[in-house]
DNA sequence: CAGGATCCATTACGATACTG
DNA sequence: CAGTATCGTAATGGATCCTG
């Protein structure tokens, strides 16, 4: 997201608290939607095209790079079925599943208090107020 | 962050639920960082350059930009006594305060997990391990 | 089906210099 | 002191095309 993480290089001088690393990771764009429909949708096992149709307006690449980079930090197990053609199914491993609580409660915050800051920009928006409105008839 | 806000256009299509629209906030860079450290260590109001002193490596840019963000979406109270030259005041608002449950809770998680997460991807670095090792003597 | 490879636009961030 | 302005770079994310 913020800190590199291809280049892996610069940033040598970060504080790189815990809580940073992980918002670059589940801060990217699909990556808290993908974990939520793995937790909440996915009792068992879901495959790639029936986690993208969960995900509306998700690419194939963009479901396939979030998905290559939760697996790669251990939160979600991949498993192929070798047919023709192939059969991938996903599913959050057991510390995945240990972030949904602290996700989920990210997630009420969100739901209950984001409408305070969007009325909180409005009113940033909004020319400044005139002070004694006499101008108006 | 990652969903548009600057151009505020081009977003018209997306899902937008709430808690991404939440990560795009507090997932850049240092805003984990200055919401904790108001929350930690500012009971009453902090100043500008002792915030700043408080999170080693942000710059003066930096620090203005997130404050501003944070301020705008009514998440930080600013205060300035029209001093020369001026001092101003930073602190939490009852909104910023309600989310470092929350927050905090991300903390623990992360501070609990993250070695776990450098772990897979350490494993995920390594060579494919070779199934049967006669290759070494 | 489940991706990989490219190309491109936008953005986030950093460094530096300047100001009421 | 507390910013603003400008510039350059790297990285994110989208669209499109290709494949075992």
């Amino acid at each position: 997201m913020t800190t590199s993480r291809p280049g892996e290089r610069g940033d040598l001088l970060d504080p790189l608290c815990p809580v940073r690393q992980l918002l670059d990771r589940i801060g990217t764009k699909w990556t808290s939607m993908v974990v939520k429909v793995l937790a909440e949708e996915a009792p068992d096992e879901i495959r790639f095209a029936e986690l993208r149709r969960r995900i509306p307006g998700i690419s194939q690449k963009m479901l396939s790079v979030t998905l290559q980079s939760l697996v790669r930090d251990g939160l979600v197990a991949r498993r192929v079925e070798p047919t023709v053609p192939p059969a991938v199914h996903y599913r959050l491993t057991e510390l995945g599943l240990s972030l949904e609580g602290p996700l989920s409660a990210l997630r009420d915050w969100a739901e209950t208090h984001m409408p305070e800051i969007d009325r909180s920009n409005q009113l940033a928006d909004e020319p400044a107020p005139v002070l004694s409105p006499l101008g108006e008839h």
